[in-house]
RNA sequence: GCCUCUGUAGCUCAGUAGGUAGAGCAGCGGACUGAAAAUCCGCGUGUCGUUGGUUCGAUUCCGACCGGAGGCA
């Protein structure tokens, strides 16, 4: 049986469930693929496991950052390969979830990405855009590295100051790096799942209740206290969906309602965005959820896909 | 009971000086390589409330009826 495993899937659909009930079946341990989850005190808005939920298994990859800082896919591949390394090195099955795509992504594939360094280089390109529009960034962009502006849609800002950015740090195009990149061959082979509701309506009906109850489990409180410890609102981690809304309620820019509406349209629009990154990944198993199933029978589909694939 | 306003896409509304209609939001689809819960792109046919009338032709004008809002009694 493979011993590396990666669970994939829109927000609320069931994978800290069902990769605890696998690490209990097969033994394993789980490894977090959550660009929010990774941060502390961010537990409520997060959904982050609890502890009860854990049910013993170990969990790497949770609580790992400050929410102050900014987190990103390079640091989370760094720590994230030598625990899974360690993980299989003992002879146990690693079982990464989560639902940020990108990051499962470079953590299979073992992606390289071009260095970020603080030379200040990005803020005079995001001063460029600001005082003469983006086009100007566009242009330059064009002339030393015309495939990725034909590539980048015009509107795309944040990515075309990225690749400008890129070659102006390190002499390199971003197109040459991602090519050099995409041909190492990956790091790993594991089984992939991913989970899917038959019916989308029941996927949307499970976000608006975990709304509801990270209300109740005193989500407010919750982001109050990173305000007071001095998060900065425009700090990474709170642009979680969750937490923006929140803050201006808090701030009374809207109502609490409201911003409890918009968190469910937001997480909506997300899980979207996370189906359509999952479904472009050829290798993954889908397990579909019929409207009455429990984790029980998803996690019987999952063995069974398990054990048929190794033969 | 009378008067006025109103009924167009799932929602909020625009519009056609009469030639069967279009925005935002929702929804759906897609992209994605050191911010990714971020960032960006694409997709608009619906008995124009119902029913008569005028007209070559009505969602548009007129009448009645049925909803809704307000006013007068």
């Amino acid at each position: 049986m493979n011993n590396l495993i990666c669970i994939a899937g829109p927000t609320a659909s069931g994978k800290t469930a069902l990769a605890v009930a696998l690490a209990q079946a097969i033994g394993g341990e789980v490894v977090s693929c959550d660009s929010m989850q990774i941060y502390k005190r961010m537990d409520i808005g997060t959904a982050k496991p609890t502890a009860e939920e854990m049910q013993g298994i170990p969990h790497h990859m949770l609580s790992i950052a400050e929410p102050e800082e900014d987190f990103s896919v390079s640091r989370y591949c760094e720590m994230a390969t030598p625990i899974v390394d360690n993980i299989l090195a003992r002879g146990k099955t690693a079982i990464i979830a989560g639902g940020t795509g990108l990051y499962m992504d470079a953590l299979i594939r073992g992606n390289s990405f071009a260095p970020y360094p603080s030379t200040g280089r990005r803020q005079e390109l995001e001063e460029l855009a600001e005082k003469e529009g983006i086009e100007a960034v566009l242009s330059q962009l064009r002339a030393v590295d015309p495939e990725s502006a034909q590539r980048l849609h015009p509107s795309d800002k944040k990515r075309i100051i990225r690749a400008m950015e890129v070659y102006l740090e390190t002499g390199q195009t971003i197109t040459a790096h991602n090519r050099m990149t995409q041909a190492i061959p990956p790091r790993y082979a594991p089984c992939w799942f991913a989970l899917e509701d038959e019916n989308r309506q029941d996927l949307y009906a499970r976000i608006d209740r975990r709304v509801d109850s990270m209300l109740e489990q005193g989500l407010l409180d919750e982001i109050r206290a990173l305000l007071a410890s001095g998060v900065p609102e425009r700090a990474t981690s709170m642009q979680a969906i969750g937490y923006k809304e929140f803050i201006d309620a808090l701030h009374g820019r809207c109502t609490v309602d409201q911003a409890a509406d918009q968190v469910r349209q937001s997480s909506r629009h997300y899980a979207k965005r996370q189906l359509t990154w999952f479904r472009r990944n050829q290798n993954i198993h889908w397990l579909r959820r019929a409207p009455g199933d429990k984790t029980e029978e998803i996690l019987s589909g999952a063995l069974q896909i398990l054990t048929n694939s190794d033969n």
